[in-house]
DNA sequence: CGGCGTCGATACCCCGGAGGTATCGCCGGG
DNA sequence: CCCGGCGATACCTCCGGGGTATCGACGCCG
């Protein structure tokens, strides 16, 4: 099987019509109707339900289009990585973090590493929630720092480098900021503060509360006293003004974890991994 | 970049020889040279070193070498599911499982799923030691039972199903089989008892004792006092007669778990892991 | 030190197949 | 009943992947 044909196959299979497939491949409708039809013929199984109306995946193209995504995206990260490790004189190792998290930890392991021998410039790659596996997996970063339990380490080799509590974050002046402790019922429907809503894993998609795309519009959101939410214990020494924190007894421990792909054990990987481990 | 073009350059960089390489590919050799050049265009960097006596790698290369492996399996495991979804009016389940090892959890399992509601059939693949990995990795199973800390969950998905610990299996009539516990150091050095050599990860490639391919060989070496081995405890009814079993006191506990290709969970592998966890 | 054998690169040719245009056949809606 | 949208088919073109013949570089050996 061609990538070539997988990128049509998939094309297809995500728009469910051959017209705008074409127009997205940049290419006319009938080689991409006969592209596909060669692929089922190779693959000795059909992928698609055609009628003249509507195009629907079968079983087997259902798991094509998981697979074959996959597939893609391992292509890519080999041609991506390939070409880094040729451009450059010395190698350049990307890590990728959540943008606003764990910064202490990051500006230590950042320093140590630098101190090591043989260590080569590290690029600092800052990704929005989620976005670091995929980062991971497609080649544009070697190694990341993830946080369980709401980043996913599927498909990738972690190490474990330290779990903590999280903490309440709350508009100053709030009633609950005098408690020394909350519980997660206490801020559950709290009047006139809704739990902020973010898309991806994790996140609630619906709700009353704002829509937020990172730290920053988050916390910006809890200074304007607009909604509240909980975070990893670390991240207070970069909360702004205008902000409380209260710890959460029956939050769930967030582990930090440094995360590479499996088959990209380089000396770089491995001796920034070592030096994670020895913080 | 196509996986043609790939399939060409793995093969190169495995050979390091254009004619041999282009030999096991099928095809002449002047076609290879220019395929692997254009491909060394597109990605701007070069990945040989080319005199005309030897082929070597780049740095650029070596990595492309290990991804592009990764990226091949890919594929060939999205050809292959796609495949068997296709093939079988019914999809069927295929589980990877050490040939050997779990057997009495494997046979539970098994019948457990086999109850459950909507249970697809599942076909058993028996594997050589540290094959599971791979077998899933390319698509030909679908679910393994892996052993760690001997086999890797690299890129894999894997939840935990049990821990034991392990015994050393001795000829009969050994002087240590009187012993009620040993330790690994008094496993070492037994005189006229080496221990066994096999090949693959965690195994020792060389030492005095005889190679082995798998479990059967392995205890057959056993019984006949060539060798000795340390298993983990739940083989112990599977042991022919005439091997003799002692706890190994500071032996690594085995954990067995049940592991998936991160981007294929679908619902009968889903179903099969849950009824796992639930034993 | 010169001839030879080995190996990758180059030159040149051919043909399969990928992609384009025109058109058909099917089907749902007004 | 006709129109319009959509995928399939027919047919053509041309690029490029693959083959053969050959060159040029370089160890090796007599």
């Amino acid at each position: 099987m061609e990538t070539r044909e997988l990128r049509y196959f998939v094309a297809v299979a995500e728009e469910l019509h051959f017209g705008r497939a074409a127009q997205r491949l940049g290419m006319a409708q009938p080689p991409l109707s006969r592209a596909v039809a060669q692929l089922e013929r190779r693959l000795g199984t059909p992928l698609l339900t055609r009628s003249s109306r509507s195009v629907a995946l079968t079983p087997a193209g259902e798991v094509l289009l998981a697979e074959g995504r996959a597939a893609l995206a391992a292509v890519e990260a080999a041609e991506r990585r390939t070409r880094r490790a040729g451009a450059a004189d010395r190698p350049v190792l990307v890590l990728a973090v959540k943008a606003g998290a764990s910064a202490e930890l990051l500006a230590k392991l950042l320093d140590a590493y630098a101190a090591e021998l043989g260590a080569v410039p590290v690029e600092v790659l800052l990704c929005a929630v989620g976005e670091q596996g995929p980062v991971l997996r497609d080649g544009r970063a070697d190694v990341a720092l993830l946080h369980l339990p709401f980043d996913t380490t599927a498909g990738l080799d972690a190490e474990e480098l330290g779990t903590e509590g999280q903490v309440a974050v709350l508009p100053a002046g709030h009633a609950l900021t005098g408690r020394t402790a909350v519980s997660l019922a206490d801020l559950d429907d709290l009047p006139g503060l809704p739990a902020p809503r973010w898309t991806g894993p994790g996140g609630r998609p619906d709700g009353p509360g704002p829509e937020v795309r990172d730290h920053a519009q988050l916390l910006q959101l809890v200074q304007l006293g607009r909604t509240y939410t909980v975070l990893p214990e670390s991240v207070r020494p970069q909360l702004p003004e205008g902000v409380v924190t209260v710890p959460v007894r029956d939050a769930a421990r967030v582990t930090t974890v440094i995360a590479w792909p499996p088959h990209s054990r380089s000396r770089p990987v491995a001796d920034l991994v070592g030096t994670a481990l020895r913080l």
